[in-house]
DNA sequence: GATGAATGAGCCTTCATTCAT
DNA sequence: CATGAATGAAGGCTCATTCAT
């Protein structure tokens, strides 16, 4: 008698996600030119399984990124509209940014899809277009704050620049060094101090 | 008539350095995955001929980042005891190190090596404790400057790890964008800003 | 309540039967390369089924092949004692194996176990063997033939051969491509005119 | 001290050809699905070498095909034009025909390929083509001798496939049985005795 | 000093086979 | 009886490395 049809779809929800699980921690660490086995390793299934569930190594990549890369909606777009002095709500994209990652390593392998020249393609524009929307609107409230006297004058390229660099390397930073920065990871008040007039 | 030793010489260390440029250029762009072939091409050479210079590719990475990597004492030890206040000290420290970078690659290619597993055993560690003197430098020199009153209050090790972070990402896009960062690339006001009280 | 054991031992050879038809067409189409997944899709079970019936995909093929292969007295030994000259006999053979080709696919697939290196050892040979039956039949009647003045002068074997060659490539060329050849199936006729005297 | 182009060059073209005679002769008789390995074997050289010479098993095949596949023009064309009786032609096609085959397994790789479903894309339309290409100048000969009396009366297309599957059936059983075929193998006389009229 | 032919270890992928349900 | 999740051996392919010239 067969599993019934539930428990074999319970089956393959738990075992995709545990896979995927793998491959993010696995990736984001060593790279894309890390082996489909070190994942499997990591899940604790064998490599073939992985392929019952991923038809490559490119598509479990590219399946990763695509459930793990943030929304373009999710709280950019609306950030504009929110209630607040241009200096308000920068303050609270910034913070917003910073607590929600419960998986720093996402963008750690955003980082290395991005350097990789094995990322699936498209993958890369993908995240570049996601880089550029958050700018975006980064850029804007900078912008506005700075009419309203609560940013620095200056670039704003330069300011938006200067804050994405701080996000990929105190990120990248926390992953390698968890003891030292995951615990006291800096919070949005230093990019803030940043953009003090 | 054969060459003579000093011609020898020279085409000998002329090859090795037009390897490792190549080296350099290609591993911090494809990551250390990519081939020794990669280079030679590069370098307009046989991969034969690298093998004559370097015993493997761990071994020419290895030579490549321990020339690239910039040494502990060229400005570290004794900025400490240069003259002018902790800012001022800060404000050199920083600037010099901005204008230093002739191969921003060379950070990438940091970066490689501490995201890869293929690389050299004890180079992780060296471009570490690289990092945690600069670190250090660093640390004294706001704590300095907070004693003075040049530096904002606040976590010295949290400042350390931000001004890092922007070194780290600003490169990183540096490299990557280089239209778009490598002419207007922030200079040290960026960093000092953070610090401003 | 449980199911009888007669509609137990029904299913059971049903199933059996459901399975190697499809493998034969799977396996004469495709080759014995062919999965045995592609033979369960075919039949409409689990490949897991598949394993019910046979220990392995060897024996699957091998019973396949057994049941398939013409059994060596179905009309040989005893053309031989038939009433008629021997041309009479040879005219009547020849026509029997024309005729009773229900499955022109189980010569494709004595073909590829003839041809495929991942054949169940011994089941090459069981063909050899009928072949070899076949052709002393054939032999005979073609020596008892050149006796009687019935059939044209030459060396048996050869002559053996050519009938041979002409079954073989008939039968393959009619399942290749059967818009042109199923139909218009040459009959024994071509084959008796290259024995004419 | 390099070695000079032209003995590169002309190892090159060595191995190429050794490891295409290796190709041909494991590819005709074991199927498609012999390994690269089955080949670099035969071929007394390493897997890895294999794929200097030919980018992948699929590209290995191509060549091969493309290489030992007769080529149209080699006599069919120019057979229609030839001086003597539409017999005489014919007499004279097949006898080169079975002449030209210092390879007879290349007809058994052509077989190969057109039961395989691992060929690579086109070779089957290819061959094919060719096939219907000497069928068509058998075809015309056949009609022409049927208007002479020379050749026995009947449907012209039953009789091309007749002599087709002789030869399709005789190559097979000459490659497999070596023994008992190629010494003796049957002359063109045979296929001639089929059309007698 | 320099080249590129050659090898084989290792990774991606497929598929025969097992087994829990 | 039947299913499909899971495993691992094996084959296609790449590339670090060696070595004859």
């Amino acid at each position: 008698m067969p599993r019934t049809k539930e428990a074999s779809q319970r089956i393959r929800e738990e075992q995709r996600t545990k896979i995927l699980q793998a491959a993010r921690k696995v990736f984001a660490r060593k790279g894309l030119a890390a082996t489909v086995d070190d994942v499997a390793v990591e899940a604790s299934v064998s490599h073939g399984l992985a392929y019952r569930y991923f038809a490559s190594k490119e598509e479990l990549i590219y399946a990763l990124v695509k459930q793990d890369i943030p929304e373009p909606s999710a709280g950019l777009q609306n950030v504009q509209d929110m209630p607040g002095t241009p200096g308000e709500r920068l303050n609270f994209l910034l913070s917003e940014f910073v607590k929600s990652r419960q998986h720093p390593e996402i963008y750690l392998l955003l980082g290395q899809v991005l350097s990789s020249d094995m990322a699936p393609p498209g993958l890369r524009e993908l995240i570049h277009q996601r880089g550029l929307a958050l700018q975006g609107v980064l850029r804007q409230l900078i912008i506005d704050g700075q009419a309203t006297g609560e940013v620095a004058a200056g670039d704003p390229d330069q300011l938006v620049r200067a804050i994405f660099a701080c996000l990929d390397g105190l990120i990248r930073w926390a992953v390698y060094y968890p003891d030292q920065y995951s615990d006291h990871f800096p919070d949005a008040s230093i990019f803030l101090r940043m953009l003090k007039p």
